[in-house]
DNA sequence: TTTGACGATAATGTATACAATCACGCTGGG
DNA sequence: CCCAGCGTGATTGTATACATTATCGTCAAA
């Protein structure tokens, strides 16, 4: 098939190559659920479907495998991980440890502009946190996840951002907000600017407990985000549609 | 327990497939030093090194990479990754806080089968670090890596072992008994002793406090322990110096 | 009816050919 | 002497053919 990748789009995405673009569309699919937990890969379907060549899917399967969103088993393929509610807070235990670290560090690193744009994206946050929507909660996710990640990245250390990383992806902290009561929600938006200002101080033992306060009080909402796992049965029926 | 994630295990004989073969083998030589920080890595060469084709040994490349011990480059290939000395005191500062916690959890969980064998691997470390030749090192670090891994196994968490795996096994914790001085290896056996009482007690707390004593203790030696990343010079005029 | 072995089928594992890309040195001009 | 442009070789990226393995249905025997 011709590659025709004469354009080069900046924004829409970074993916260059085959092998990053499989990523990318994988990871997404499992953290925003299309791909939930407990379903097969199959290499063959997925290149298909991403328009790629099974070699750089397998590529981006061994990589989501070594990060933990993939179970993966030698002759026996990739299922989308299955996390018990014991691991989910066990993983939130660990980020109340990873990210006041990061943002202890990040106190006395963070520049002005970060610090401005930390900022913008609260207001953000707090626009769409107003409105109940779905797009809204869209939003505030991917806001949210910008927000820690700006964080992270403050902390100018390549290898404790990707550990963090790791951590927080695994287990689709992306979809929490869905379980926030309205409280919550204003107490996390609170949390937030907290966190700003301290930072802004360039105070270290704050910025790491009000993070630490931050992610701590997640974890009850947490608790009430029940993965299921998909069934174990494979479709057999080929659905028509293609797309 | 469900097995969930494909374990590998580099002591539990020949690997099955290449891939895994290949990635074990590599893991191996970035570890121990043969593939010293910063050596770029050709596909080709390991290939031909190791006995199989490239396919598995990208598998492999692409696995490490994302377990943090290559940085990798789209186009431009794999490079051990090089730790700073302020990295290296990071993933020993998320240690204390991991393995601690790790230990906490298989203070309830732990059997006496696994008990047993920790101290037995004491045992095997003492009379180890009684001597003083190169192969006792390498064997009180494999008896210590086994031991890590007993107790954090012991959590019965595979994703959360796998992140604390992913924490230590960076910036090879293996070598740094060659950094220790006597006192502070009669200490390191000491604080196994001590991590194992807490354990056999069932005491949660203790378990990790000796623990956090255990590694922060380590730091200082981490701190002596530089690695140098080798010259960006290929092997083009190897060691031609001017003048 | 249950159970076990067996074989067809579909998936993954591996090798290799080819395309795209990058690094580097060469050459020619200023 | 310096620098820019370009070609060449090496290296990685991708696709595909083939080998190997697991899965599951089928059938026969107890």
């Amino acid at each position: 098939m011709p590659k025709g990748l004469a354009e080069r789009d900046p924004e829409a995405g970074p993916a260059q190559t085959a092998s990053e673009r499989a990523y990318i569309e994988l990871r997404q699919r499992i953290l925003d659920g299309r791909l939930p937990a407990g379903r097969r890969l199959k290499e063959t379907e997925l290149a298909i479907g991403i328009g790629v060549s099974r070699t750089p899917v397998r590529d981006a399967l061994r990589r989501l495998s070594a990060e933990g969103l993939l179970d993966f088993r030698p002759n026996a393929g990739a299922t989308v991980a299955v996390w018990s509610e014991t691991q989910i807070e066990h993983v939130f235990r660990i980020r109340a440890m990873l990210e006041p670290y990061a943002s202890e560090i990040a106190a006395s690193q963070i520049r002005d502009d970060e610090v401005e744009a930390l900022r913008r994206l609260c207001a953000i946050m707090e626009e769409a946190a107003r409105r109940e929507t779905q797009a809204d909660l869209d939003t505030l996710a991917a806001a949210n996840a910008r927000f820690h990640r700006i964080v992270i990245d403050a902390a100018r250390s390549d290898h404790l951002a990707k550990l963090i990383t790791l951590a927080m992806d695994a287990p689709l902290t992306l979809r929490i907000f869905g379980r926030y009561t309205p409280e919550e929600v204003g107490r996390s938006m609170r949390h937030h600017r907290e966190v700003v200002d301290a930072l802004a101080h360039r105070d270290p033992a704050w910025s790491a407990s009000a993070m630490r306060t931050h992610i701590l009080s997640a974890i009850g909402a947490a608790r009430r985000t029940r993965i299921a796992p998909e069934a174990e049965r494979p479709e057999r029926a080929a659905v028509g549609s293609r797309g």
